[in-house]
DNA sequence: AGAGTGGGCCTTTTT
DNA sequence: GGCCCACTCT
């Protein structure tokens, strides 16, 4: 790539393709830069010009950095840059923060106390280890009030990103565990000891290590330092503070730091992010440059006014004023039904009606607080013959058998990973929990040793069912790693598949030939890695559906079903946003705390955003059919806190109609 | 080890 | 109502 010399006849015309406030942000000049960019704005493609701009003007590819929080977005990044200048964006440093930590310690592992091949835990893999590492600390985990597995990881994770003492999480947010703080910092301080044992990182320690090699280690610190002469941060409202730090340090050396983000679209409080981070961040970059976009692109004027509504009862916030581009169009509408059955039929009613009116069902998405909200539209959908989706579920990469196999090739390139070794073990007959840990007790030594893994394996005596097949497995580590270098990953997974794990799924698993189906992707996924160690950093890194897995098909026409969270970013045509109700949204535990009630404000601001031309605020008078909970539902203060002349209320004589299809065989399920 | 039973819980979710 | 976990029994 010795030249990155453009062709002039494909240079940008940056005035015409961009709005004056975007093109403002894109041409800045270097220094830092805070762009606050409102819902619809275009703030992708501010960023995506940017980067182009940047390159147009001589700044190499590699010199920038380019960070943002999932993979789908880092994807549509580099994407929308490709198209905008071909080729010559190749080599830009794009991706997620964790992928970009990963990336930087690969390189330099050893310089903080781990071997090259660490392996990366996943959350389950995090979960495994941590169990067996309470239990080993002597933590009383029988006990009912002893958090459990996850809720530690929780615990741990959220102490990390906020960097606050685990005491202060424990007190401050899980006060019902005060009493054993003790032990559970106990655990904590041995979860961490057995991770560098085990060569492994959890996905906190990607970001917490890459600073730690940053900080503790000047050369390499300066020579990324050095190498980013322009960071660019997408979605700067939900960094934490580490992220945060990360981004100042990368880029303290040139001072060419520019975040984009929405304050009013901070949602992820609860894991950790901190909107000081934005509010903040003029304070501390003085001097740094403010750009506001705020001309919306999506929505009719009638959404955005109560879109500015909603936002408005919230006190900590950028002052901003979304303009709508967009000149007329429907007003939305707020609909009381009588109860949660008859508002899943209400939407169920109003979809039909939109799709008579030439709507494609993909062009709509109901939206909700959290997963159960969606139970009963989910039965009406189905009762209508209505298509849909739910967006959420299991992830490709987190699915049973996907770990099983990536066990395997995890532990040849790390033999010291004590969660790879005990998933594999525990496919055999006959072992269970407690018999892998007894194997690996005898087997890590002689696998830290260096011998082959057939040796190694010939070290322990598993329970006499399992013998033959042990011997078996032992063989084909060897066949997948001869002399301790891994294979190709796509052949070591087809090699794992015909000695064992075929058999296994026929066994195990009723639907085994899709998941067979699976493996066989996965297999034609994995061609494109050169290393088995690079594999597996994606299959970690990348929990979505979005690489080798993704089934759906392009003509799949389904409304969408979908908690706010995972609608962040996306938009439709039409949007139902049910449950507005005090209690289930705001929820009833953000209730007494004003920061979290003011987070689900924003929560709220971010569903209203969504919708282009229909919008559809629902709320149920009565809940019926629940075990627990208010019957007794009071409308969202949400609705309340929008002017009533916004709004259209469907008549209320209007009577629903009746069901397309009879509700009989619901009757049992339902009482 | 694995199947079966009863009690307690019940936001949101990316990497 | 349903899921997940701990405990019991085989």
């Amino acid at each position: 790539m010795g030249t990155a010399t453009l062709n002039p006849g494909a240079r940008i015309d940056y005035q015409a393709e961009l709005n004056e406030q975007q093109l403002a942000a894109v041409t800045s000049p270097g220094g830092p830069a805070l762009v606050i960019a409102g819902a619809g704005s275009g703030k992708t493609r501010t960023l995506t010009y940017r980067v182009a701009w940047l390159l147009e003007n001589g700044v190499k590819p590699w010199n920038i950095l380019l960070l943002t929080f999932t993979n789908k977005a880092a994807r549509e990044m580099t994407g929308r840059v490709a198209e905008l200048l071909g080729a010559g964006a190749d080599g830009i440093w794009s991706g997620t923060f964790h992928s970009i930590g990963n990336r930087i310690l690969r390189h330099h592992a050893e310089a903080i106390g781990f071997r090259p091949g660490f392996t990366i835990l996943d959350r389950e893999d995090q979960s495994d280890l941590l169990k067996n590492t309470a239990r080993d600390t002597g933590a009383p985990t029988r006990d009912k009030r002893f958090p459990k597995p996850d809720v530690l990881a929780e615990l741990f994770s959220l102490s990390s990103n906020t960097e606050e003492p685990l005491e202060q999480i424990v007190r401050e947010r899980f006060g019902y565990f005060e009493e054993i703080t003790s032990a559970i910092i106990a655990v904590r301080g041995a979860y961490e000891k057995r991770k560098r044992t085990a060569n492994a990182m959890d996905f906190d320690d990607l970001l917490l290590q890459t600073r730690r090699l940053l900080r503790e280690h000047r050369e390499t610190g300066e020579y990324y330092r050095e190498q980013f002469q322009h960071v660019l941060v997408d979605e700067y409202q939900d960094t934490n503070l580490v992220q945060a730090d990360f981004v100042d340090q990368l880029g303290s050396k040139h001072g060419n730091i520019m975040v984009v983000g929405d304050d009013a679209q901070s949602i992820y409080s609860w894991r950790g992010a901190n909107f000081e981070n934005i509010l903040n961040f003029s304070r501390r970059y003085p001097g740094a440059a403010t750009h506001r976009i705020e001309t919306n692109y999506r929505s009719v004027p009638g959404i955005l006014d109560v879109a500015n509504a909603a936002i408005r009862g919230n006190s900590r916030q950028f002052e901003k004023n979304l303009r709508a581009w967009r000149s007329s169009g429907a007003r939305p509408v707020l609909a009381q039904l009588a109860t949660n059955n008859e508002q899943a039929s209400y939407v169920a009613e109003q979809i039909l009606k939109l799709h008579g009116e030439g709507l494609d069902f993909r062009d709509m998405a109901v939206l909700y607080r959290a997963h159960f909200h969606s139970m009963e539209i989910q039965l009406e959908l189905t009762r209508c013959g209505i298509p849909f989706e739910v967006t959420s579920g299991l992830r490709f990469f987190e699915q049973a058998h996907i770990k099983d196999i990536a066990a395997f090739l995890k532990f040849t390139v790390n033999p010291s990973d004590e969660t790879a070794f005990r998933r594999m073990a525990r496919l055999l007959p006959g072992v269970g929990e407690k018999t892998a840990d007894n194997l690996w007790e005898t087997v890590k030594a002689a696998a830290a040793s260096g011998i082959s893994f057939d040796r190694a394996l010939r070290a322990a005596r598993p329970p006499a069912r399992a013998a033959k097949i042990w011997e078996q497995l032992a063989v084909t580590l060897d066949e997948i790693a001869p002399e301790r270098k891994p294979i190709s990953p796509d052949r070591a997974i087809e090699a794992v598949m015909d000695a064992l794990y075929e058999d296994h799924m026929k066994a195990e698993f009723a639907n085994y030939e899709s998941r067979r189906e699976d493996l066989r992707t996965l297999v034609g996924y994995a061609r494109q890695f050169p290393s088995t160690e690079d594999f597996l950093s994606q299959v970690a890194l990348l929990t979505n559906a979005d690489g080798a897995g993704s089934r759906e098909e392009a003509g799949d026409d389904r409304v969408v079903l979908s908690s706010i969270h995972q609608a962040k970013g996306l938009e439709w045509r039409a949007v139902f946003v049910i449950w507005l109700t005090e209690g289930m949204f705001p929820g009833s535990r953000s209730l007494e705390n004003p920061d979290s009630l003011e987070e689900e404000r924003r929560l709220f601001y971010v569903a209203v955003t969504r919708g282009r031309d229909h919008l559809y605020l629902t709320h149920p008078q009565l809940r019926l059919n629940s075990n627990y909970g208010d019957p007794f539902q009071r409308r969202s203060r949400f609705i309340a806190e929008i002017p009533e002349h916004l709004l259209d209320k469907p008549e209320a004589n209007e009577a629903p109609r009746k069901p397309p299809v009879k509700k009989t065989s619901q009757k049992d399920w339902w009482y």
